[in-house]
DNA sequence: ACAAATTAATACGTATACTTACCATACTCG
DNA sequence: CGAGTATGGTAAGTATACGTATTAATTTGT
């Protein structure tokens, strides 16, 4: 059963990552890390064009931020010119914690498909872009990548 | 990033079952399913085995089975053997349920790879497969089969 | 220009998914 | 047989992850 075995591996995926930012000595979650991270790229994004761009929920993405305000990383404040949305922008210490986490989390990578050689891995995540590719728009939370206005 | 990939493939996965469920008339999650699955092939486990054949917490499923008690689609009784333990068994409805909904979430698999081909599908499971068991040991909530003395 | 539609956030509710802590019961071994 | 340990279940807490609904602000269409 597919959705099980992908149910089975994400599951994994976030286990190995608490664990090595735990052991690291650092508290993080998965999204949260993947927000800061977007957050490095694009300066200045609302909480509207951060959850498009990892893929989630507007709803979610008000908490994590939430969180991640509350602990210091992210400042939010009201965008002047639409007053409306809220410009987000890393911390120093936001800054500072995602340069420190990043070769961590680039480790959790590796470790998540540790059982696939190096031409498996390859294939894997190959033939995993391509299905997340074509079932994109079946997702409640699409992908939507900057500077194009959202088709359907 | 083959962690981001997994967890929209996940999402994609959970989005496409709750869409064809609900649009098939039934109310019904993912791990829900797996529950009534799981109880019907071993009727009579307790709380912590059925946690254990679907790779879940403990917790976890003392909350699902919660919610599929108070749907009447199963049935929690004290083991008269060991009173730490419940007895879980499907109800009439709980049956039906399954087996009304097997097909469409059989379908369901197949849309989730939709934009693989044959040959690529049965590539990826054998990929997804080799890699959970490789990293089974690194998950929180690790597969327990029956008939078997937990290792660890 | 002004009502209608759209959009960004948020509030509230449900369901995972897990941690730690605790209680009750069962097991084990000296 | 009784202390110590292990196990099943639950409680409380945190963090996703989403739906629906509401509010505030902007944009659109006529």
């Amino acid at each position: 059963m597919p959705g099980h075995l992908i149910r089975r591996m994400q599951q994994i995926a976030v286990s190995i990552f608490a664990d090595r930012i735990t052991n690291a000595g650092y508290d993080l979650t998965p999204v949260q890390f993947a927000c800061l991270n977007a957050l490095d790229a694009h300066s200045g994004i609302d909480q509207a064009t951060l959850a498009g761009l990892i893929a989630y929920d507007r709803v979610t993405i008000g908490g994590v931020v939430d969180r991640l305000e509350a602990k210091g990383l992210v400042t939010r404040t009201v965008n002047k010119e639409d007053r409306r949305s809220r410009v987000l922008k890393l911390t120093v210490a936001g800054s500072g914690l995602l340069s420190d986490t990043r070769d961590i989390v680039r480790q959790t990578q590796a470790d998540i498909l540790q059982g696939l050689n190096e031409r498996e891995a390859a294939t894997f995540i190959k033939l995993l872009q391509k299905a997340v590719g074509a079932a994109e728009g079946e997702s409640r939370a699409p992908f939507r990548p900057r500077e194009q206005e959202g088709e359907k």
